[in-house]
DNA sequence: AACCGCGTGTGACAATGATCACATTGCGAG
DNA sequence: CTCGCAATGTGATCATTGTCACACGCGGTT
């Protein structure tokens, strides 16, 4: 049972020590054990892709462990990031739902752990399965918030530092702000200029100008946020 | 039953004459008998505020009769319209579904029936009805596709021409491509820029470099499609 | 008629940020 | 260790577009 990928499977929802209270994980017993039955666990390599924008919806994969990066791609090639998804979350929900094409592409950004539902099976599961098809729609919810959000950060802004730093503060949520607060993330220059609609150049001058001036600084993988209210300010503005 | 806005209410979705295929218009009858139940049917006139975004949610509005303006504001005043909503669709079904606090302000553009379902009732009412349910996770993916659009128009075109070119060819969909084609619709270019992300001036600009160059004409609330090809032209671009 | 208020049209100017071009650094594979 | 590639840093340039300023036209009111 164990994986290529440096991780051993779990196959069983039921035992699994990753279950988390989101989306199906924290279902009653009976309709675990009908999920635990159609799906399909796999694990993925690090940049595999699960599915494209475009292609008709063959199911929906939730994921158990790791990180996928959900983007858009223009005809031109430029490419804008739409999520990082985290452990919990269930891709391709929306296009599986509605039946409409994805809307995303989904690319796994390290090794990962996924459930695999078959379209029609999972369909019939909403509809036998009451409480999951009300999970479902609240996972949908949060969903349009994230794109709301999104939305908003995109076509309120007035500039780029703006959106960076309310990018910077999103990841820091939860820490303190008297103390440098340090997060762990691993994004390029050019997948954060994907997130918030910019050029590679424009994100690392504008990083630049935040250590210039003590308001944050990203090395590597790691953030640290020295300036909070300062950043807070660039937001309001 | 006449109400002060110019049309008559309908107070029964059974016997209703505006009944749509979407939502819970398509539902059995025995949803409906139930929806019926819980709903309150009013008349709004133009301007009417449904619900501001922070606000936690009341409840759902499902509306029958009119258009209203979806949007999301800036702290410095700036707005951005997400939508138009349609006859047919469900207002407020995020917010009401997460149980976090509306996401966008809903302003009536015109006298419009809606029919309003407290919170709880409705939740109650999908969860004893697994197809209502069903169909609210499906209107919840056409949000999210909707948002994904409008993401994409923002984050991933190039220029304003872009943006605004996509915006009247979606207005414009299943009108002939040979012929001139007509569309009505009443929105100032001041709303129109607040759609696209960009200036009002700027949309002025660029709806009279339209005019020069013969691709479409906006006057008043008639936007008449002149050369459709050259438009998708540029949204290749 | 004179007077709004609102939507539209247009010029001038400045600033933001995209783009190109290239230097430098860092890191993993051989 | 060093080669090579990916990521980062930085300068110069220029198109796009936001902003301010103001004129025009049009429908309604007094």
């Amino acid at each position: 049972m164990s994986s290529p990928y440096g991780f051993d499977l779990v196959e069983n929802c039921l035992t699994c020590p990753m279950r988390s209270d989101s989306f199906f994980c924290g279902l009653p017993m009976s309709a675990l054990e009908d999920f635990n039955k159609i799906k399909y666990t796999a694990a993925y390599p690090q940049n595999s892709v699960l599915f494209v924008e475009g292609q008709m919806p063959r199911g929906i994969y939730m994921l158990c462990k790791g990180r996928v990066k959900m983007s858009a791609t223009s005809r031109d090639g430029k490419t804008l990031i739409l999520k990082i998804a985290q452990p919990g979350e269930v891709l391709g929900l929306h296009a599986t739902v509605s039946g409409s094409p994805y809307e995303t592409t989904a690319e796994t950004g390290q090794p990962c752990q996924l459930n695999f539902v078959k379209r029609e099976d999972f369909l019939r599961f909403l509809q036998t399965h009451g409480d999951a098809c009300l999970q479902a729609a609240q996972h949908l919810s949060k969903d349009c918030n994230s794109a709301y959000q999104q939305i908003r950060s995109l076509g309120l802004s007035h500039s780029v530092p703006e959106r960076l730093a309310r990018l910077l503060l999103e990841w820091s949520i939860g820490s303190n702000s008297n103390v440098d607060s340090k997060v762990k993330l691993s994004l390029t220059h050019d997948e954060i200029s994907q997130i918030i609609g910019t050029s590679r150049e424009t994100v690392t001058r504008t990083l630049a100008e935040f250590r210039r001036r003590r308001f944050a600084i990203l090395k590597g993988s790691t953030l640290t946020i020295q300036n909070k209210p300062a950043l807070e300010r660039l937001v309001a503005a």
